[in-house]
DNA sequence: GACGTTTTTGGGAACGTTTGCACACTTTTT
DNA sequence: AAAAAGTGTGCAAACGTTCCCAAAAACGTC
């Protein structure tokens, strides 16, 4: 704000002491009278005093705020995700910055580097679909920046990561498929780069293998954009189709919704016969027509857990060599009976 | 971030220049020879230099980042406008800090304060369903921070506003009940405090009037924390059943959706016989079922418009005397036929 | 070559904090 | 009674910028 606001010097002029004595009044450090505190603190709270942050952290180089990037905000899992992360970053005093990438490694990058510059104490990431070099979070990490991977992480990196039981949760959907009969399931998955795709592909192989299922690579079709693409997923449908499919097992929101969408538009007739499981974190499944199970991820606690892990290393007093990559289980809920 | 970067300081020593100059070619001033411009800039290039945008919002008391309040970004509506403004602040050079009200006024007002210390350059802000005192934002505002409201916004405030046509979107959902049928029109709706509210109703009166509909006070219920509570929702679902009301006209995005999810749950018999038209911004609409008559604002417009605004209040020379209110027509997205 | 004008550069204060150090004053210890 | 230890305060530097002001350099004119 460009307008004026009472300051620790104006304090200390008004009270006639030193603007040390005023920062250390407020801040409640040791070495300072009650008394002078108690005149201080009296004094501040009737200007209405409020602490500049700006000039906290240039002068701390921290700024008390953790930075987060997820590809979408409309995307009710990231939304939930965020919630959790608030939940406990404003319980621990810390602010948080929301920046979305928008699946580009590009847009990931450069608001990656903008909050490391504004000074944020420590990130909070889930990787874009596209990106593949994460050579720009390895060097700040490297400077000092205290990273957690949620939900997409990179393999090789040595840090707190917090993801979904991926596995299981997709060993379950296909199970579930393959328990109400469904023998030719196709799986639709977003982009090969990401680490919830590998996961979740093997989920559904053990799945198929349990069930003496032949795995047939032509039913796994991979969005590169993770179903932002309309065209990219309705063609993905289109050359599912073909192989006759009882049964799609779905990895991921937007995906989700958006197959049923586009079965739903180009090929109406088909659309209730096939049976759909899949990733949605969507508080509107019980609204949808086909319907569908749904695996729900503990979005809310995976903001929770990863923003605990954050703190504690942006708080440790000593580099962290043991790093944890906590597995959080996922919840099938089963498509209501037609 | 904690750890060292190169600054200017290490430029001019580098260059054997003085701060002042490198400043002036980092920052393309006037008063500098090419030659030297050439050089600086080729060694901060080299150097791979940031500037530290800290260490200028504290010197010239302006942040470059717009500060953005809404009830929550999981909202569909919302996360577009957000997406809206991000779209024109970018190129602007501008950056975005979002915080979430929850619908609540103590978390709203907190969020701005922090907001404003943190030197935002400007406010853009669509009210939380709980608040009825805005003079903390007339405070800052008259301090100097400029506010542009979007969606729910108060009268009486002296500034610019964009707000969707909702008299209209209201009368055109009304208007489509009543043609398609429907006689006893039931209206859920959104805390009295909003704007929104007021505007939506009168719409809906006017609809109804305009066929000879007798409006009935009893018809018509508010939900205090906007669909945030199920309970509260169900409870004035429950409270319109025994109207018999063959339609229901529903004012908010997650109004609607919640509308329908209690409907199901607490009477499935009835839910498929209720013609349903409704505000909302969901992507998922076509899934529903049963289906329904939207009202979709055009939400990432609004975002643009406003953060349009906005800047040039920023960025105007003198003082603005005159405001506007921009008002975005809806669009009705009438239920596929069954 | 002295002088004025213009262009380029440097010095240094300022933005609002925090904090190491020194100093003054009290209290305790010897 | 002097020395030591403890407590509270102030001074001043620092964080990385920007920008006013003055100094220096370059150039033009007579």
């Amino acid at each position: 704000m460009r307008f004026e606001t009472s300051t620790i010097k104006d304090i200390a002029k008004a009270l006639g002491l030193s603007t040390s004595t005023v920062s250390r009044a407020l801040r409640d450090r040791y070495e300072i009278s009650e008394e002078t505190k108690k005149l201080v603190l009296a004094y501040a709270e009737k200007v209405n005093y409020r602490a500049n942050p700006i000039a906290r952290s240039l002068k701390e180089r921290r700024s008390y705020s953790i930075g987060i990037i997820v590809s979408e905000i409309a995307n009710n899992f990231f939304s939930q995700v965020i919630n959790g992360i608030e939940s406990i970053a404003y319980d621990r005093d810390y602010h948080v910055i929301i920046s979305q990438s928008h699946e580009s490694y590009k847009q990931e990058k450069l608001n990656v580097e903008h909050l490391a510059s504004r000074s944020i104490d420590g990130l909070l990431i889930a990787l874009s679909s596209e990106t593949q070099d994460i050579d720009y979070l390895r060097s700040l990490y490297a400077k000092g920046l205290p990273i957690v991977f949620f939900d997409r992480v990179p393999k090789d990196f040595e840090t707190h990561k917090v993801i979904a039981n991926n596995f299981k949760g997709s060993f379950d959907a296909t199970e579930h498929l393959i328990l109400s009969g469904k023998r030719i399931i196709a799986h639709l998955t977003n982009s090969e780069n990401l680490s919830i795709t590998k996961e979740r592909l093997e989920g559904y192989k053990a799945a198929l293998a349990k069930y003496h299922i032949e795995f047939k690579p032509e039913l796994v079709k991979y969005c590169q954009h993770g179903g932002m693409h309309s065209a990219e997923l309705e063609q993905a449908v289109k050359e599912l189709l073909p192989f006759n499919p009882d049964g799609i097992f779905i990895s991921s929101d937007r995906l989700t919704t958006g197959c049923i969408m586009a079965l739903k538009k180009t090929n109406p007739e088909v659309a209730h016969k096939i049976a759909i499981a899949g990733f949605t974190n969507s508080n509107l499944v019980e609204l949808f027509n086909p319907s569908l199970t749904s695996v729900k991820q503990p979005a809310f606690e995976m903001g929770q857990v990863a923003t605990e892990l954050l703190i504690s290393m942006i708080e440790a007093k000593r580099p962290i060599t043991e790093f944890e990559t906590k597995v959080l289980d996922t919840e099938l809920v089963k498509m209501a009976k037609r």
